[in-house]
DNA sequence: CTTGAAAATGAATGATCGTTCATTTATTTC
DNA sequence: GAAATAAATGAACGATCATTCATTTTCAAG
């Protein structure tokens, strides 16, 4: 007799997969693909290793099921992100990318430490994705560029030096560390603004 | 009868063991660690499995042997190291760094990449010697925003995210491409100083 | 409650893993 | 050239790997 009654929502039965999908994420971001087994998954989800057959056909397919998901919903969240319209696009961008990655520091760790490990199609499919995200920025830095808002040699070059210097924070960033996300935010997006010599006081888009 | 004397240098004694280091580095860099098999290595040498026994007592000596080689040669690379004396001292770290890693793509891979799969001391001894080439760089920024050179928020934070940007080169470069060594030097070192507020004009360190 | 389907079990498959070792082969030392 | 030493072989060890499958258990729908 539950004081509440308990969600039946959808059964139990794609609560496996999603205990499955998170148990492997966090073994992958810590021990890597390929270091982890799926006798280890299945132990830590609380099943035998042949139940995780039911929900995914192979190891591999699971690292997939995660990169895919993962870039996705990355590109959906820009996608569906309203900056305040007058911020400079760069400064949004960055600030949507820092945040992000340091919300889920897993996922960013294995999805950029385990694209040796997927088989050609899977790494194709992966890496169009990331391919349009980093064209996002790319875009950016070209408009910018055009009218004269950013100073940059490259923008293709820039967009990889830009997104690898944003990125990194996941490998270092711990929250139980003494600087605050929102602290961390702020200095990087001074290094990226000056990186293209937009004044940290001028983000704001002049309109007319 | 060689027509030119094969060179007697200390035996085939330490040979075989400089080509299992090659190879391991090569391997590792493209599969990864877990995923490159004893098997592999020694095929790779042209011999059988057993034979590496011989040079390293385990497989997990083989990647703690690459990693602090490369640690070491690195930093002794930047002690012997002599800069124009002229050069501010964060456009010649950050040249050094940028030539050094686009020529070592392999250990620069392996050695930010498989640091999960290092035993709890190797790791200790591996970060130790990463610390310390942080250090430097994380000195010559602050002397350079003590004396007003350089702007930054927190000299740490600017190490890691500078450090974060230059390695990724070794992700994207290749010698294949369009973009020259020298060009990709020039673009990341106007990135670097604009994202200290020094001028590219004016990277000569300025005498009394 | 009955029925059909999905999920989980528990045991097994063959393959491959890192490593060992007695033996043979190659190289260095005297 | 003989003796000593190191390297390489080839076969084997037990452990663990991803995956399969007949069987049992659990669950959702009628």
């Amino acid at each position: 007799m539950p004081s509440k009654a308990q969600r039946p929502v959808q059964g139990k039965r794609r609560q496996t997969a999603s205990k499955v999908r998170a148990a492997a994420l966090t073994l992958f971001a810590r021990y890597g693909y390929a270091a982890v087994s799926m006798r280890q998954i299945a132990s830590e989800v609380g099943v035998q290793p042949g139940a995780l057959y039911n929900h995914f056909p192979t190891k591999q397919d699971i690292l997939k099921d995660l990169m895919l998901s993962h870039m996705g919903e990355l590109l959906t969240a820009w996608t569906s992100a309203k900056p305040h319209p007058q911020t400079d696009p760069l400064v949004a961008f960055a600030r949507f990318h820092i945040r992000y990655h340091m919300e889920r520091a897993d996922e960013v760790f294995v999805s950029y430490m385990e694209l040796r490990n997927l088989e050609a199609d899977n790494f194709a499919a992966v890496d169009a994705e990331r391919r349009r995200y980093e064209a996002i920025l790319t875009g950016i830095l070209e408009d910018g560029a055009a009218n004269g808002r950013y100073a940059l040699d490259d923008p293709k070059v820039t967009t990889r030096a830009l997104i690898a210097m944003l990125t990194g924070i996941a490998t270092w960033y711990r929250a139980s560390g003494t600087l605050s996300r929102q602290t961390v935010e702020d200095y990087y997006i001074n290094l990226v603004c000056r990186a293209v010599s937009l004044e940290p006081g001028k983000t704001q888009r002049e309109n007319g």
